[in-house]
DNA sequence: TTGACTCCCATAAAATCCCATGATATCCCT
DNA sequence: AGGGATATCATGGGATTTTATGGGAGTCAA
């Protein structure tokens, strides 16, 4: 499980240690990681392969020409498979650099199945516009156990 | 896995380098490299043969006689087989050169099971058009409903 | 013998590996 | 429970390998 968040040195070679626990997470479940730019966010989505292979088969069940696979096909083509050097360190791609307007620091925000990496400007841009939300309309409705069919 | 993107030069002989991690990927499934005209867009399409088996399996599923497997008969008949020389590089056969208009320049998109090879132009039409869509419409049902079961 | 294609060698730039270090955190023994 | 010994983590930088690319020599066929 990618969880809690952390604040790591991005250094000229683009290197980033990423959190132990996420490595021994992968490690443990015998993962590829895969970096990709979010859909929603300005910042960069890290998840396993396997899940993203769910995303790969769902691109052979929609009409090749819909807009879904569309944007489907465009966010594999801006993936990346990355792998740890013998530290725990990645390095970032340049694409995904840009994408999310990285430069010598990141943060790590895990969400479960997925984490997010940010700028230190964004993420706290994100994490006050959640807090503000939270006031304003009270803490979310969960239903925890929902029946996912 | 063909994932990510990349710009590579052709050279005056038609050679390409293939990106080392698509390479990497047919090597280690110990596959063969299959190259064709792509059904729905101005590009090359790259796939492994055990793909595009899949593909000669649907044509005898259709009606012989269809329009669908007819074309698609067709589209095996300008499939090429290649193989890489020693640093990586297939040679694009002048066939798929012209469909895709290509020159002296490659774009490798990888989307998975496949891979396009576009013209630059092409390509930049391609990814426009997508960004477009996901602005338009936001991301796709499956990414917004991620089943963490 | 003239193209066209295939090996083979060369190279600059980039990616990766390898070793080193200070700072934490964890263990273990009394 | 204290406190030193040990492991782990995040980080830096140099050495080595890989990648993408160019060009020439050999080869085969018509």
């Amino acid at each position: 499980m990618f969880l809690s968040t952390s604040h790591n040195k991005i250094d000229l070679k683009c290197r980033v240690s990423i959190p132990a626990t996420y490595r021994l997470f992968l490690e443990k479940s015998d993962e590829q990681l895969i970096l990709f730019k979010s859909l929603q966010f300005k910042c960069i989505e890290g998840t396993s392969l396997s899940r993203m292979q769910r995303y790969i088969n769902a691109i052979d069940e929609l009409d090749a020409m819909s807009d879904d696979a569309f944007v489907l096909r465009m966010m594999m083509a801006d993936s990346f498979e990355t792998k740890f050097d013998a530290s725990g360190r990645i390095v970032i791609p340049e694409t995904l650099m840009n994408f999310a307007e990285l430069s010598n620091k990141a943060v790590f925000m895990g969400i479960g199945e997925s984490f997010y990496v940010w700028s230190p400007s964004e993420y706290e841009k994100q994490y006050k516009k959640s807090k503000q939300i939270l006031e304003e309309k009270g803490p979310p409705k969960l239903i925890l156990n929902k029946k996912t069919e």
